[in-house]
DNA sequence: TATGAATGAGGCTTCATTCAT
DNA sequence: AATGAATGAAGCCTCATTCAT
């Protein structure tokens, strides 16, 4: 039972991670259950044991995600816990970027950027998915507020808001340029920006 | 000869402006040449007659693009010339969201997402689009220093990075959110980021 | 098991056949999948499922004559074990040809005679082909030498390549002309050139 | 009117030598008008202004041959009025296919072959062709006998016949081995075999 | 004579999914 | 849980031809 079930779930986490994968480097448009199931070596009929659909398989890979992010085995999130963690949240980005070459943006940026209106249920997901950065960040900026270091005109929410765009817009432009200069200075000018909110 | 050559552009016309609106609306990946050439209301072949490929498309497609801008017809390509028109580049790229309802990003936003590492043409198709903005941005932030509005220490290229990455993110978020608070928000936001280094 | 393989087997095995005889028919250039598909009562999916492209199904075509060959199911291969064999070699060609009322030529001919620089693969696979009967006819002629029933001037590999050349020749002509006559004086040359080697 | 016919006639001609020599190296199917026209550097309207189809396009081409050989413009089409010219018949088209480096067949032959029951026209062009190449040769074992050189017994059509299937045979066989070794022992075998009924 | 726009059918291949074992 | 056969729609592109200028 227990070996089974094992196995099952390996099946399983093989396709998510193939997907994950697939999807962060050409979108979800562009790769195909096949393709999906050549690279995690699975068969036709597995696929579609597992997941319903490819959307079946889109919600899936984001649910891995968030699944990752609440167990905290996600590198790209942790918690914020003063102004170092979120230097590191911006240049833990950039440094995900730059593993691949400048030739990725953010996963989720490139999942959400082929949401279309029929993909609802996706974009939930993802929108599931930067609420929870959000609150992190805002949980932070709250804090900090609480121990008088931020600025009581800051709005904790907005400067999350702030924080994530920045992040996604800078990840956006880095692969669109195949490089990481102007990703490494918006960074930083956000960074400057939400000091001057401290005090 | 003249209105043999009216009539092609028409064609070729048509099919770019409705390639232009679903790679907007669908990203490239997402967008058949069938569907461009059902919009268009033309027949297969004209379609190949234009366009060497689908890819040829998406050149054509950002080079009407780049045409626009420098003929001045693109409502979001103007020459910035005062602290308004600065306002007037975020808040115009807002109002084309909101145009759509919020369900769109930025469209060369949007397909730059979508690029690939055998994308190259495309991609550098983007980056000289992005170039022609930061240019207009920059010029901008120079005649601002060259007469004092514009704090020394500031460096024009980095805020003329800063400016598109923030709107890019911005569009990107209210696009999976669905809605335009936080795109209101961040783009406040990166205003009063600039506006500091002006004295 | 076996009924999966075996229910495979016969959808493979019928698109093979088809477009062995849809290639003999037209040549390779002027058949199309669809039509494979079409004689073979298939679905479009299947095709592509079984062979990875129409060079694929070339090759699979010509590897299906070859299996024939070791298997000894191909009419026109046979082992030659005496002259009224060499005889039949030449004659089962020119019968297949009236089965057709002379509207065919030789089925690796067709084929081969389409052959472009970029079907390296399929050109070896016909190569392959001839090469085995060209064996089967040499290793007549070795055995006749030996015995002394053929000259020892004789090449038994240029006459083994006599004998393919001058029926592919005859068959072509057949085909042009639409007529057996000079197929079969062609044979009966031939037969006759051989022949002047043995005492 | 002189200048401009001449025109046309280069036009046409343009287009006729570029569809002889790609049917040649690909076949009649396999090229398309398309082709034909790039590679003649001509406009689509011209192609259909000088050829009513595809198909009349190929009858154009064996048309050409034909004027060609009995302008005498053909190098491999010249009377045969002894021994040596006979060797050089079989020995020309060795060369033809050399300097092609054992690409291509013979340009008949290939047409030849894609010949299916509709192209009635085009199949019946290339039997004149192979008939006006059968005459010649037969016109010179008339001869021969005649003054006693060949035997009473040996029939010129029949001969002729035979060289020219040998002939197409080998080059066909040379084209799928890529390499002249055996077009030239076959070559050699038939020139043998014809030397036989001469005294 | 010449150019190239227009058309629609078809060619080759992949996609997303379901089904049978 | 796993395999892979089956299906048909669709995706990208070329073909052969006609038409307008």
């Amino acid at each position: 039972m227990r070996a089974r079930s094992e196995k099952g779930e390996k099946t399983r986490l093989r396709i998510v991670r193939a997907a994950g994968d697939l999807f962060h480097a050409q979108g979800v448009a562009a790769t195909s259950p096949d393709q999906v199931i050549e690279v995690s070596e699975t068969g036709k009929g597995q696929f579609y044991h597992y997941f319903k659909s490819k959307e079946g398989l889109v919600h899936a890979v984001l649910q891995n995600y968030l699944e990752e992010i609440h167990a905290g085995n996600n590198p790209a999130y942790f918690e914020i816990r003063g102004w170092k963690d979120l230097e590191r949240f911006f240049f833990v980005h950039l440094e995900l970027q730059k593993s691949f070459n400048m030739t990725r943006g953010c996963p989720f940026g490139t999942i959400g950027n082929g949401v279309t209106e029929k993909d609802e249920l996706v974009r939930q997901d993802l929108n599931l998915i930067f609420e929870i950065m959000k609150s992190n960040l805002a949980a932070f900026f709250i804090k900090e507020k609480a121990v008088g270091r931020l600025s009581k005109e800051a709005d904790e929410d907005e400067l999350a808001d702030f924080c994530i765009a920045t992040v996604q817009g800078a990840m956006l432009m880095g692969k669109v340029k195949r490089s990481s200069r102007t990703v490494e200075s918006t960074i930083r000018a956000a960074l400057g920006h939400i000091k001057r909110h401290f005090v």
